[in-house]
RNA sequence: GGCUAGGUAGCUCAGCUGGUUAGAGCACGUGACUCAUAAUCACGGGGUCGGGGGUUCGAGUCCCCCCCUCGCCA
């Protein structure tokens, strides 16, 4: 038995996400911690919101309501929709707890002890009306380069060139519309990622493994330009973690937090401590699983992300655990995915364009979203979602091969030998062909979860789904019955046991279902078909067992059109 | 503009260090079966692997140029 540490990227408080959100990084971390898990193996899996910045206090602004409180309701809304799609966390973090605040100033403590932060004197653009200093992309102005009036303090978007907020011809807020701004001086910590790069890049050069996607990204940041930037980890504002140097004052920090980039990945190692606090166990339960001299070096530390996350995670997070010089774990393997595109275009949180998680729920149950973004989900490029292929892939699929497996197979045992698990004859030679099938893909399958290929485990457990509706095409127990009942009976007792192996086989991708589907054959023994033949004679003869509902219902052409005008734009 | 990843059957995608007639699922066609959610199973049609050069006995797979998507960065 291995111990493993699963964390998915954080979630943004700011709102509920879209199903892109969703396959890049909790689904498929959820499937490997069931995965793992149900090997037996001892998981640990991790997730949190991210709660600080100024896009969380604008959201709450805009609510009517302080942020504290809006993080802690939205925080719940999230939970709840995590909940919802059978995310099984083990805990759900929030990365203001006071577990975070500690850790974060302890880092910087430490990071400052080891020499790699200084104090960099910079100006900004301070809004007198707003009572805040404004990041570049909330000041908009008049281009100086084409007369655009609503170019960023970044960028123009008419133009493309580049500016610096200064150069804005009558600046204003975009929070309020003020042209009450002026320029401060004002100072900021960084971390010397710099003096860091040699280290980090040979800890990357190191992790020979990975996807490209995640090696290729962390590469370009450590050798494009000027190389590794130094990071400014400091902002000025009010609602994040106070600067100070471990539970020390920082002279001249006074009123500033931490960038919400430098806590949000501690929140990890923080979210465990939360974890260990809510479960009522002490320190040790939680260092166990992320200090190297307190227990961790036998664990396996897996990271999930969409690609736009892993400059953060191979290079500023591992900057602040390395930095530190102290023996925390650091992670061995990181899965990045890329983006899922909608119909053509892009998801869009502003514009409302796409499927955003609570919608997903309220038209179908979370097994069809689960199986079809874990079939396609974005690992080698790209993916794209379209109602038609999801149409397809639900009914084929979940439907028709693996549901009506169920169907076909409970009711015909019941009409022919009633609702227990037939005594009748003894397995053949077709049998032990379809066991000798099973084990080899079996024996694939397991291998594909465990180096998180998820697409391809995905099509293989289609393919076992397939042997069974293989198997009693050919054995055909509707016509043997009519000569010889007792072999018969020993074709419906497999195939029943063949129910239950599925839904062990199933549940990391389909947990309701393969519930639904152990339930109903009366069992609750969940053990990994290590041995597929022990496993297709688990269930005792004369045990009752049940014909479920239908596990899954299709998607009809009216309802996919339906649907496909009702996402293509603008929230309701 | 720089960089990453891609461009393979109608659709969604596999094809590791170059090697027999380029694969899967869906869709389509034909047949079988009738237990089942008009489900299932078998067989079949369909691709000059974005374009053009090159290296090689041999390239989807390596090199160069070009075109096109997606994203990141400046």
């Amino acid at each position: 038995m291995a111990r493993i540490l699963i964390t998915s990227a954080i979630p943004y408080i700011n709102g509920i996400k879209h199903l892109g959100n969703l396959v890049g990084s909790q689904l498929p971390a959820d499937l490997f911690a069931r995965y793992m898990r149900a090997r037996g193996h001892e998981v640990l899996f991790i997730c949190a919101t991210d709660e600080h910045g100024t896009p969380a206090e604008l959201a709450a602004a805009k609510a009517g309501k302080p942020v504290d409180a809006y993080c802690a309701e939205m925080h719940e809304v999230q939970a709840e929709i995590a909940r919802g799609f059978r995310l099984s966390f083990d805990h759900f973090g929030r990365s203001s707890s006071q577990r975070n605040h500690r850790l974060t100033q302890h880092f910087a403590k430490a990071l400052d002890d080891n020499g790699l932060i200084r104090e960099v004197s910079e100006k900004q653009v301070y809004s007198i009306d707003d009572g805040r200093f404004l990041p570049d992309r909330y000041i908009e102005g008049t281009c100086p380069n084409c007369g655009y009036t609503s170019a960023r303090g970044d960028q123009c978007d008419n133009c493309t060139k580049q500016l610096d907020p200064t150069d804005l011809i009558n600046p204003r807020s975009t929070i309020s519309g003020s042209t009450n701004l002026e320029v401060r001086e004002t100072k900021h910590l960084y971390l010397m990622q710099r003096s860091l790069r040699d280290k980090l890049e040979a800890w990357i050069d190191s992790k020979t493994d990975w996807p490209i996607l995640t090696t290729s990204i962390a590469k370009k940041w450590l050798n494009d330009g000027d190389g590794l930037q130094d990071r400014g980890i400091t902002r000025d504002l009010h609602w994040g973690i106070p600067v100070q140097k471990g539970d020390q004052p920082w002279p001249g920090m006074e009123g500033k937090v931490f960038y919400v980039w430098f806590d949000a990945p501690i929140e990890y190692i923080a979210g465990t401590a939360e974890w260990a606090d809510a479960k009522g166990l002490d320190d040790s339960a939680w260092e166990r699983w992320w200090r190297t001299d307190k227990g961790a070096s036998d664990v396996t530390y897996y990271q999930f992300m969409g690609k736009d996350n892993v400059p953060f995670h191979t290079l500023s997070f591992p900057a602040t655990i390395l930095g530190s010089g102290e023996p925390w774990k650091l992670v061995d393997y990181l899965k990045s995915f890329n983006y899922l595109n909608y119909d053509g275009g892009q998801f869009s949180t502003s514009r409302g364009r796409g499927v955003f998680m609570d919608q997903a729920l309220s038209i179908l149950p979370s097994d069809y979203w689960r199986w079809w973004l874990l079939s396609h989900a974005p690992e080698s490029s790209d993916a794209e979602f379209t109602w038609e292929n999801f149409q397809a892939s639900v009914n084929k699929d979940l439907a028709d091969v693996l549901g009506n497996l169920v169907s076909r197979v409970t009711k015909f045992a019941v009409s022919k030998f009633g609702a227990t698990v037939p005594s009748g004859g003894t397995f053949g030679p077709q049998e032990a062909a379809v066991i000798a099938d099973l084990g080899s893909r079996i024996t694939t399958y397991s291998a594909l979860m465990e180096e998180m290929e998820v697409r391809k485990a995905a099509a293989e457990l289609r393919g076992i789904w397939v042997v069974g509706n293989e198997y009693l095409q050919s054995a055909a127990p509707w016509t043997v019955v009519k000569t010889d009942p007792d072999r018969a009976q020993a074709m419906v007792r497999l195939a029943l046991n063949l129910i239950r192996v599925y839904a062990i086989l199933s549940r990391p991708f389909i947990p309701d279902a393969a519930a639904a589907m152990m339930s109903a054959m009366g069992s609750d023994d969940w053990t990994w078909p290590e041995d597929i033949s022990a496993a297709l004679r688990t269930l005792p003869v004369g045990q009752a067992f049940t014909v479920p509902e239908n596990l899954f219902r299709k998607i009809t052409d009216e309802e996919r059109a339906d649907w496909q005008t009702r996402f293509s734009g603008i929230r309701v």
